[in-house]
DNA sequence: CTTGACCCTATAGTGACTACAGGGTTTATA
DNA sequence: TATAAACCCTGTAGTCACTATAGGGTCAAG
């Protein structure tokens, strides 16, 4: 199939396709007459693993990193493991900040009562505080 | 006080206190005959505005946008208040989204029993789900 | 005087895309 | 058969919010 029926096929942008073979991230497809590209099935399971470890937040670099131990065909479990605990941890860490972010802007805004009035609290508290 | 200062009082870097005043967040100081950067406390006060909006995960645009609230001088509270609403909301929604990818991957994680098995069900399931 | 810290401008790089320019190929329709 | 739109290609630049580097000037302390 051709480059836009992958797309499609995996919900990946065309580009983005494009970008990941650049990349190193997919292999270079065999090509039509015309220079189209033509992939089968194994570049859409590629893809769709490379895109749900992106939809689970590992960077690129960490799903080279995967498909490498995968591909060198001594892919040890530990090593997949220790990278998604590792990832884990870091989605934590996020979540934990950005509970701040949301509970210190929580307490701004409910300390906003609209109005047109030239003291805004939520101002005044980041200018100040 | 120059640059240097400024951005110890701040926590924000020196290049991006000058990425800033680029970026037109900042306005341009006064210089020395050196013509080196020299900052008062509106400078200060404004940064350090800046930089809590950007802890808080506002973008620059929309602290550009506050700030044009607030020099506009018929700054509305109830305009701020959206914008923080606003705001808050996307927060929230990126936080659900973390949930969401944490507990894909606790699940798979918790299916790594580790060792050397050409079988792994984290790879597996990514592959194939 | 020397040297290291500080300052300056201009430009490029980061990561993961995304958009655009310019041009060729395919497909469906009149 | 002609046409127009959709699709494909490569190369390059842009996005966002920084961050780093190159090359050069200034300041302050020893």
């Amino acid at each position: 199939m051709r480059i836009g029926e992958l797309a499609q096929q995996t919900g990946c942008q065309v580009e983005t396709i494009r970008y990941y073979e650049r990349e190193g991230i997919l292999p270079k497809p065999q090509r039509g007459q015309n220079n189209y590209r033509l992939y089968g099935e194994p570049h859409q399971r590629r893809l769709q693993f490379v895109r749900r470890c992106r939809d689970l937040g590992f960077s690129l670099e960490e799903v080279r990193t995967l498909l490498d131990m995968i591909n060198g065909g001594t892919q040890s479990c530990a090593e997949v493991e220790a990278l998604g605990r590792s990832h884990l941890e870091a989605v934590r860490e996020k979540i934990a900040d950005l509970r701040k972010m949301e509970a210190r802007l929580s307490e701004l805004v409910s300390r906003c009562h609209g109005g047109r009035t030239p003291d805004c609290s939520f101002v005044e508290e980041l200018f100040e505080s």
